[in-house]
DNA sequence: AAACTTAAAGTACAAAAAACTATAAGTATA
DNA sequence: TATACTTATAGTTTTTTGTACTTTAAGTTT
């Protein structure tokens, strides 16, 4: 990258470059669902600093490559999956966040079916683990923050998004939809109605089949309709349950 | 600032000073309302690069200073008014957003009375003046990007932000509360609905004063009360309209 | 000064939606 | 064949929404 020969900034007579010295990292709350609860990714950092603690999955960024496709990278790396959904929730740029020197982080959050997740071994991770959103550890750097905000963030994205798709296999029933917004937003929905509002939406698609061998009455599978929520989505739609 | 010496990106062997190069700064959308009105503050740059094209509202920060100590003092320095209402909504990071180097920028907004706006002389904008939000000018660098970012977060904060009243005078009247919803939300809303609701929530507090000089019957005056808001918000409520 | 205009504030009621209750249906196991 | 479990839906009650209309309080016009 061509360095920068005149002034910017104004306010001061001082050259650019005196500002060129933040570091970026980014930091991922990967989010999983697994019988009826929420859980978070961690790894237990195996470098200094924080060497020994658990932490978000996260790295520094290149200052040729910019966030989305580090979060690729990132997520690529620990998981072994490409594409997987993720999104941007807040920055976090206290000056003494990092004990090395003046690292701004930003905060995403992804989603992924924690069956599909298989560890994959990493430089930086000793090892890594699932730990539900209720029962978690002390963390490296101000990643309880960064946390603490990410589930906060989802938890309304989840009234907007169909962030809920991601975290179910693509042949799912009505109960296993309801069950999963109940714990990603800790509230216990009434069955009729909730069946009569999503089915209403039109953004799922009853299949000819049922599931199999439950002690139980089959329940219907149905599949998310991709085509039709991007549609929605452009008119700016709420998902209201 | 005491420079790193450890390693800590480990991917490759590199040190951490190669990564701390990226320039960070800040970009505000400065929401007004007047007369049924969404404004934007946008300042006509004096200083390359763009010089002579509209802009946000915006600067470089200073590696010991954080995003929210800048944003108060470029507010500050534009308006004259300290302490205004301003939230972060994302980061744009594109490698070649800034012409003379690598610069992420983080988008904040903020709402302010045009009426007790007065521009400022500075030495980085060589005029400033408000933009109807349906007939903006061609901005520099990405920020029409930035901008449609934050009218499409602050569509979705409203409800569930005391965010309007941020951009009415301490007294208002429920007609005025309403209209500026509506303006935000280019929605219409039933009178006696909104006022049901609006006092229901016990977000306002009705004043024995009424408006004057209006040709017809003058409308109560109501406050908003902090006090309220401040222990509804964290309870998590949602403002719904 | 009486009549008119304008908008606030509130009332009444029908229509729609949501919340809740109850029950029938389908499958596996005891 | 009974029972345990869960899906699926019908129906009833309660709450919310939308519409129309009434009353009140000013200023404006004639």
């Amino acid at each position: 990258m061509k360095k920068p020969s005149t002034y910017f900034f104004t306010e001061e007579s001082s050259s650019l470059n005196e500002f060129l010295s933040f570091g970026l990292s980014l930091d991922c709350v990967v989010f999983g669902y697994h019988e009826g609860e929420v859980q978070v990714l961690l790894v237990e950092r195996s470098v200094e600093p924080y060497k020994g603690s658990w932490a978000l999955v996260g790295d520094l960024v290149h200052p040729e490559s910019d966030l989305a496709s580090s979060a690729n990278r990132i997520l690529e790396n620990l998981t072994g999956l490409s594409g997987i959904f993720m999104e941007q929730f807040h920055t976090f740029d206290a000056v003494d966040r990092h004990p090395l020197g003046r690292v701004v982080t930003v905060g995403y959050y992804s989603l992924v079916q924690s069956k599909h997740y298989h560890p994959v071994a990493s430089a930086w991770a000793k090892s890594t683990r699932w730990f539900s959103i209720s029962e978690l550890p002390e963390l490296a750097f101000d990643h309880k923050e960064i946390l603490d905000k990410g589930i906060q963030t989802l938890k309304r994205r989840v009234r907007y998004r169909p962030v809920g798709f991601e975290l179910l296999p693509s042949k799912f029933t009505l109960g296993q939809l309801q069950s999963l917004y109940e714990a990603l937003l800790s509230e216990k929905f009434d069955k009729p109605n909730f069946r009569k509002k999503i089915l209403r939406m039109d953004l799922v698609t009853p299949l000819n089949e049922y599931q199999e061998n439950v002690s139980h009455r089959p329940a219907k599978l149905y599949a998310f309709d991709e085509r039709r929520y991007n549609l929605l989505r452009k008119e700016g739609f709420a998902f209201e349950l």
